[in-house]
DNA sequence: TTGTAGGCGTTATCAT
DNA sequence: ATGATAACGCCTACAA
């Protein structure tokens, strides 16, 4: 029999046993000085016989205070993929709402940076006690970040890294390592020795860092190997888009020996009628959870996808600060998600 | 801008601008009777109107009742699966003992009935407002819900499904689903028109009915895809354990031309140097992240795992029962958790 | 340096 | 049927 919870003592406890009053308990457990050596020590002593862990019901109540925090989010209606973050917002905010977080919620378009900076200039403006935002372009962040931090805004960062520590937390994925999932997940398909495309399909060239990062991770699996294999690149720039197959048709007369496909971003599903139907299906790894990727999922144009999970980054993000606020928890400055491995038969769990 | 939360208003607020008392307006949102028609309209037209939420904190402080609960857990000493359950339960713990929650966790033998007995009792006779458990042994789980149910305790289970909602909540996961998703695994590496084996290793007889459900969907898997593909059973009964390498080579020289196997149990680890060596590697898709399937998957006896998150099972159910005590939250009576796949590559971050 | 007296929002009790 | 009041534990202001 395992116990892992202890009585609870409240600070009137604690003035008793110390035959001194509730208020210079309160002084040394907030270290507000003016209290003589004698009663610190005393009190000090019993705060750590006890463990004294104060009520943070009773201290929440008392402060009474309401927290506004504001998240900064790519417009989900321009790219889907934003789309699972309300749900994780609103979770979280039917969460906080009982402990006085409000959380309020902008769109930027995720191609216009004067969106982005129109946007962070009302959220500065309204001067919210905490940000939740995706430093999609890295300067612009940056200045926003330094603005935060000059207003006392707390900062939380979600989907892209932007710096060390500082005031910022970031909750993400490790895209090197997801770049060598993805590596794995073809190998074990299609066995040692083989030629191998990674195929970087997007709109917007703010993803280029992490479409390099994948790349990378890709390329340092299969090194990894020494068996032989080979790695090639093609890039779909923005324009190209509508003509995904032509520009694979191309791909693939220049490279014919190549036996599967790893896309880095979430764009996978373009792939759909534009491979060389003479070939045997040709195995393809990418990226989100979109409608589209399902469909190509259960279609079999596409074999696996990896989760980023932004629901649950978005509602990381938005709990961390709720929880620093409300109940003063510390905020971990680096939070990496699990990668997720999804096919056609997995993939309903993680929608959620 | 996109606005989620609202301005709080309180009793106070809500007294003030029906020009009646908080006791009256209390005795309405209790439903406790003793007010007048008139009153009880107005109050309830305000309430609705400005769409009020009590302020849980303050909800908490008042009661100030503190609640216990047990976890009622497999020996992780016995049995490594259930080690990550204890992190869960610490989390828990150490997330909600703030708000008045206590949890006591108690260990029985899980190859022993009389032990699981024993222990309810010993729970039972604490009599705590609410248990968290693993129903390993149907009838005698059976027994031990009716008597929590008499003395008025709330139940949740995991891992293992006991029975329709009545008091108690179920979290795990679709088991049927799981079989499915190793049986598309194994046919996304070899291809079809294969013959595959279920390989059904454990010591205990306890989980018969998940190994069956696991079979039945690799099956159903199998079965789906009309290909001429074969699906045999292999079982490593209690007793041939320690003989895995002779039992496995009995059953490759009855069925030569086995290209995949699927074990149902968390001892996939077992089949490490029991496998033909004259044969190229044979895939293996196997259950749980224990350390010896951990070492397996590196050095390729194993390709793949599926996870159970046993971990997040164990937290959500002290969760769940945390929730419903400290803030009046509905638990909902069944949580079908993601299922994971593991490979060489993704593995660690599950394990945190 | 120390003690005391409210008050946060909700609820239970006790008068009216 | 209704209203006033005290109490939960913590914190702050003010008095001593």
């Amino acid at each position: 029999m395992y116990a892992m919870s202890k009585k609870k003592y409240t600070i009137a406890d604690i003035a008793a046993m110390a035959g001194i009053s509730k208020g210079t308990v309160d002084r040394v457990i907030h270290k507000r000085g003016k209290v003589s050596k004698k009663a610190h020590e005393k009190i000090t002593r019993i705060l750590k016989e006890i463990d004294y862990q104060p009520n943070l019901v009773a201290r929440n109540l008392k402060k009474n205070k309401t927290y506004t925090l504001y998240v900064l989010l790519p417009d989900p209606a321009k790219d889907p993929y934003w789309a699972p973050c309300l749900e994780g917002i609103t979770a979280a905010s039917d969460e906080f709402q009982a402990f006085g977080v409000m959380i309020d919620t902008a769109f930027f378009d995720p191609s216009s940076i004067k969106s982005f900076n129109s946007k962070c200039r009302q959220v500065l403006k309204n001067k919210p006690d905490g940000v939740v935002f995706v430093p999609l372009f890295y300067q612009e962040a940056l200045a926003f970040a330094g603005d935060c931090e000059r207003n006392d805004i707390t900062l939380a960062t979600f989907n892209s890294y932007l710096q060390e520590g500082q005031a910022s937390s970031f909750i993400g994925q490790d895209l090197h390592q997801s770049g060598r999932i993805a590596g794995k997940l073809l190998h074990q398909l299609l066995g040692g020795d083989r030629k191998m495309a990674v195929i970087h399909v997007d709109e917007a060239f703010q993803n280029a860092i992490h479409m390099q990062e994948k790349e990378k991770g890709f390329r340092d699996y299969y090194g990894g190997l020494n068996d032989g294999s080979e790695v090639v690149t093609h890039t779909l720039p923005h324009k190209d888009i509508r003509n995904a197959g032509k520009s694979m048709q191309h791909f693939f007369k220049a490279h014919p020996d190549v036996s599967g496909l790893f896309v880095t971003t979430s764009k996978g599903y373009l792939l759909e009628g534009a491979l060389p139907g003479t070939h045997a299906h040709i195995p393809v790894v990418g990226y989100d959870l979109i409608t589209q990727n399902i469909d190509a999922l259960k279609s079999g144009t596409l074999d696996f996808l990896i989760h980023q999970n932004p629901r649950q980054q978005a509602y990381l993000g938005v709990s961390y600060l709720s929880e620093y606020f409300a109940f003063d928890k510390q905020i971990p400055d680096r939070k990496l998600l699990p990668i997720d491995i999804i096919n056609s038969e997995n993939y309903i769990h993680y929608l959620q």
